[in-house]
DNA sequence: GAAAAAAATTGAACGAATTCATTTTTTAAG
DNA sequence: CTTAAAAAATGAATTCGTTCAATTTTTTTC
């Protein structure tokens, strides 16, 4: 049987969390001060620190979260993708994307990207690193799907270029919350005209080579 | 003439500045404190934040020095690169790469990352903002440079090439720097390893097609 | 079920960046 | 050269995240 002790740890922790993750929508991750938090979680402040190492952490316990489902996601685009580089590239970036303001405000994202930087060794930031690296897989994975489908080149390697796309659209992504008017519209815009060029580089087909559209 | 205002001026601020940087460097950004900067550069805290927003922008106004050196640099190499791509991307890469432990440790390097995704508005931000946007038409230019001297195929973006490689170079500086550990060159052969299949891929040779290596 | 041990909670105290009312210095006006 | 206005400098007060010694709650032991 759980004890009552870790009932109300898995309750509270539960409860802090929910708290910080209303609050940061609301007010901003900086805006949202630890004793209001404490405060709609119904705990001290000092507790929020037996929960988590700091306010980042909280942060970042939301956001590993929400990159796991953009994870599991992506899983279904990588399983049976469209039979077009180009179609199946834009499709998983631009899935990406959409999820990505479901649950996070820019704001929240610009926090979550930079504690991950500032802070790479705490435990939170290194599971949000990895599940970057899964994502990363994710797309290699895609462009070796592609290829045993022969609609990537054989002579690519689906690593090097999954990476660099991964790279790229994470860079774009992080452009795209330091710019706080730019909508998703725009950002979807500026990746597919960077990953079109290169879906077509990689692309075999009769046409591929005579279309390296620009 | 120059009033004896503005020298004063002048001379505070680059006080202020090689304090600052100093500290950075001997402690670490984040050990380094407000009171002992003003100590050394002999003012007071409070006139700290009459020559810069806070000590962020101090950060970030070195980092901008750095960052406006090594644009420099690579302006040689864009100018007269070497006649084959992969050896052509090479050396911009590595050259950036070579530059940027010179001046700045990896500690402020991550404390400079970061500041410029959260605080993306004030105006050393935009400024670093600027200098990458400049990085990346750099190696935009040097692409175009290769295509007009046949070494890269006229049906290449050169645009969309560029800019995917510099934001490729760019993440993974941001993971080198996250690493303590990881050594320049580790950095540089990873690199070579993304780089290289992308180069070969829009190579234009007799043996381009065939040696699509992986 | 009482006592001891362990775990969790608490909020006051601390540390460090930042602010701001006051004072000092420099320039401009007469 | 005085004096008024403008600019710059100052450091004490404020703010907010974080820490930690003391207290309370839960579990274990006998």
């Amino acid at each position: 049987m759980t004890s009552l002790r870790a009932r109300k740890k898995a309750d509270k922790e539960r409860r802090i969390l929910e708290a910080a993750t209303q609050l940061f929508r609301e007010q901003g991750y900086d805006h949202a001060r630890m004793e209001h938090i404490a405060e709609l979680a119904d705990v001290s402040v000092g507790t929020l620190y037996n929960y988590y190492e700091n306010k980042g952490d909280i942060l970042m316990a939301t956001v590993n979260m929400e990159v796991t489902e953009v994870l599991d996601a992506g899983e279904t685009i990588v399983a049976d993708p469209p039979f077009d580089v180009e179609e199946a590239v834009h499709r998983l970036v631009d899935q990406y994307y959409d999820h990505s303001l479901y649950y996070l405000s820019k704001e929240m994202w610009r926090a979550a990207m930079a504690i991950s930087i500032q802070q790479p060794d705490t435990p939170l930031s290194k599971a949000y690193t990895e599940l970057d690296q899964r994502l990363s897989a994710q797309m290699v994975r895609l462009i070796e799907t592609l290829q045993a489908r022969r609609l990537v080149r054989p002579s690519v390697s689906a690593r090097a270029v999954g990476e660099v796309l991964f790279n790229n659209l994470n860079m774009m992504f992080i452009e795209f919350v330091k710019d706080e008017p730019q909508p998703l519209a725009v950002l979807k815009a500026r990746a597919a005209e960077q990953h079109g060029p290169i879906a077509r580089l990689i692309a075999l087909e009769k046409t591929a080579i005579s279309t390296l559209a620009r």
